[in-house]
RNA sequence: GGAAGAGUGGCAGAGCUGGUUUAAUGCACCGGUCUUGAAAACCGGCGUGGGUGAUACCACCGGGGGUUCGAAUCCCUCCUCUUCCGCCA
């Protein structure tokens, strides 16, 4: 959620910003609105809290009145606070519905870009930022697509998730099952070495939360909804995670907050079908190791790179091709002011899979959580918050298969050995 | 799931027979005096949000609602915690 502050104060540059995205025209002139009605809401609080003064005064004053014994009087004074009442009562109601429009209309202007975000409108116009140096390797006669493979080495059973549960909720067995785990312990050890804290946190949040890192009301129809309880089955760990500071002011020298989670995720990926979904592609239910960062906002851009880092290196010693894109404006999340995405090259699909999503919201999330610090003046600000998946399971599973396939077997990358306790997959 | 008790500012802890306490006091923290320096002592400051040029002022004592001229204090409801019982990885 955007500050209303800043929309005030920079309405001309919020407004150029938000171009990028290529929202209407209407969702731009909200900005207009939102800042007419908080002039209503500056007014009528004002009205409000005089109103309020007044009847305190007087209040007090009933009880000096009793206290004397003076009860005249003070009879006289109830009956006109009485006739207070009532006008207080509308005004209280007048100024909630002002409040509660102005947050409806805020919750619906997405995040400002960065300045660096690239024009555009579609996955075609992201800028490859840095893209695969090494030439993309071309599949042996014979080679096969991760579903063919899962199948040929009994790694993966589609077929028994259908049964136990739906599409989207595949079964690892043997080592496949053991590939999953060391991939979990690989990602999560990496983290720890680079000095992330880890956390286990529930899968099931509350409604606060899912609003608090902005999948509600956005991505309501994304979730999977307990209903008896209430709660959301997490789309990611960045829910649970980053809410942890939600509500809490930090000191400036709490930065930075480095945070690493495993959790599974789930997905509803309503009106996804087709060619796309096929095998481990786009899954309901799959594991991913996530991190996240909370940072002073002079910082949060060299973190963002440093993030960035972080997930390259693990690709590397995964040793997957891959490339990463800067996304353009109509490609990136509501919440996010710039995000790069990490795509492995799918080589018996002929296509690049996003693996990794790497973002800064600035304070378009702290400002919903009211995540704060004290900064070094004394002044509390809003803090500025990052996230990045490090790595998402299934589709490193499944380029992993491919690239690595060779007569003999699927060969692991020498850093995962230690994990597996093995190094190849054969028949 | 059942019963009883409790939720106050960073922490501790008053207030809870409703009205000069619209949040005391202690600790922690920050600034100052003193000191060669430090400790101690003393003085001052010390919650969040709204509002203002700055004050004034307003809201918040787990969340929501109600009674009253007036509520941290009374009532209703939800949440959480503690203890006991039941059940159980």
């Amino acid at each position: 959620m955007l500050e209303i502050g800043i929309l005030r104060e920079q309405k001309d540059r919020v407004k150029e910003g938000l171009k990028k995205r290529n929202i209407s025209e209407d969702l731009l002139s909200l900005i207009d609105t939102i800042v007419e009605a908080d002039d209503t809401r500056k007014s009528t609080q004002t009205e409000l809290d005089q109103l309020l003064a007044d009847s305190n005064l007087k209040a007090k004053e009933i009880g000096g009145l009793i206290k004397t014994g003076e009860h005249q009087k003070a009879n006289q004074l109830k009956e006109e606070v009485a006739a207070l009442k009532e006008t207080v009562k509308n005004l209280d109601l007048k100024l909630k519905s002002i409040k509660d429009n102005i947050d409806e209309l805020l919750i619906q202007l997405p995040n400002v870009p960065h300045e660096s975000v690239p024009n555009g409108s579609k996955a075609e116009d992201n800028e490859v930022y840095k893209s695969w140096e090494k030439p993309i390797p071309a599949l042996w006669s014979g080679a096969l697509p991760h579903w063919e493979l899962a199948e040929k080495y009994n790694l993966i059973s589609f077929k028994d998730g259908v049964t136990l549960t739906g599409s989207g909720f595949p079964v690892y067995k043997g080592k496949g099952a053991r590939l999953q785990r060391a991939l979990i312990n690989f990602f999560l050890d990496e983290a720890a070495n680079a000095g992330y804290h880890e956390i286990q946190p529930p899968i099931l949040v509350n409604k606060e939360s899912a609003k608090a890192t902005g999948q509600l009301p956005d991505k309501e129809a994304q979730m999977y909804y307990c209903e008896k309880d209430d709660f959301y089955l997490i789309p990611t760990a960045e829910v649970p995670i980053t809410n942890l500071y939600r509500d809490t002011i930090l000191s400036h020298t709490d930065f930075p907050v480095k945070m690493v989670g495993y959790t599974p995720c789930f997905r509803r990926e309503a009106g996804s079908y087709g060619a796309d979904v096929k095998g481990l592609n786009r899954l309901h239910q799959f594991d991913k190791v996530e991190i996240v960062r909370l940072e002073h906002p002079d910082h949060s851009y060299d973190t963002l790179m440093e993030m960035v880092g972080h997930v390259a290196m693990l690709l590397n010693k995964l040793e997957l091709p891959y490339r990463i894109l800067r996304l353009c404006g109509g490609d990136m999340g509501f919440n996010s002011a710039l995000t790069f995405d990490f795509e492995t090259w799918s080589a018996a699909q002929g296509r690049w899979l996003e693996v990794s999503s790497v973002s800064n919201f600035e304070t378009f999330q702290a400002n919903r959580m009211k995540l704060r610090f004290r900064d070094s003046d004394g002044k509390t600000r809003l803090a500025h918050t990052l996230n990045g998946s490090a790595l998402a399971l299934a589709r490193i599973v499944a380029t992993m298969l491919e690239n690595h396939q060779t007569e003999q077997g699927i060969v692991i990358p020498k850093a995962l050995v230690p994990y597996t306790g093995f190094d190849i997959i054969s028949i």
